[in-house]
DNA sequence: TAATATAGTTAGACTATACTAACTTTATTA
DNA sequence: TAATAAAGTTAGTATAGTCTAACTATATTA
């Protein structure tokens, strides 16, 4: 089953998988290829490992979907990807290109604990923000 | 030459030799090691590829400096460092050996402009943050 | 339905990083 | 100063990720 735990790498094919699939009905190598930019070859590679791994149901020439396992991990790592898109953008004001590319590195690395306190932070500093503006 | 821009694992071998030099006189392979967790062969290895980009001055069984490029290069990485972890722990709360360990991993894909708006930003916080306290 | 286009896969090469084991150089000290 | 220990290096192996080129399967359409 060669180890549960996804690199960066893995983790934006599967961030990838899971996008497309609410936006589309379905995935399907290729699209997967033109979002990330990346050959063919390299995502048939990284839907064996996410297989493997129990996060996708795949096999050759065959359907993609994500597992209750994938599922689960690709909205923990999307949903980093919003909370750290938004602070980059609303509250540091980092243009959105730029905040959009951050939040995709920075998201892989920062545990649900942190993103969790960057929530509420967020929602706590908009709050005061609202109140300051109104009175 | 090889390429000048730095990977993560350099950046992270180019901090680790700055630091050192802080802390005591010189630095040494054998620390470097110690301080990253990784065999004296890879630091080696590293060492090699830093002096071939222009970072260090170096050379077989030889004293390890840095080079201007490299001190500033360092400098800059180690002043994200302390950004992120005074946001992560002074603002979000975030425990002490977690922020750090995130901050390490953040440093190396946040650019100077992020950095900057982050550091404006937890001034600018600070000072609203002790008004409201002292009043 | 046969020809062709598209999608998907495999094989082989390459880069980056790190490891262990063996070897060399430098430093220490008996 | 010769023996030993410590530090540093090299060689060879392994993993992860990517690419190109060639091949196979599926879909489209004339």
């Amino acid at each position: 089953m060669s180890e549960l735990k996804l690199t960066a790498s893995l983790e934006d094919y599967l961030e990838a998988v899971y996008e497309i699939i609410e936006e589309k009905q379905g995935v399907r190598a290729s699209g997967i290829s033109q979002r990330l930019g990346v050959a063919r070859s390299s995502v048939t590679e990284a839907l064996k490992l996410l297989a493997a791994k129990g996060y996708i149901n795949y096999g050759r020439y065959d359907v993609i979907s994500l597992t209750d396992l994938g599922e689960k991990k690709a909205k923990a790592i999307s949903e980093k990807h919003k909370t750290l898109y938004g602070f980059l953008s609303k509250i540091l004001g980092v243009e959105d290109k730029e905040a959009n590319l951050t939040a995709c590195k920075i998201e892989h690395v920062i545990s649900d604990e942190v993103n969790d306190k960057l929530i509420n932070f967020i929602k706590q500093y908009e709050k005061e923000r609202s109140k300051k503006v109104s009175k």
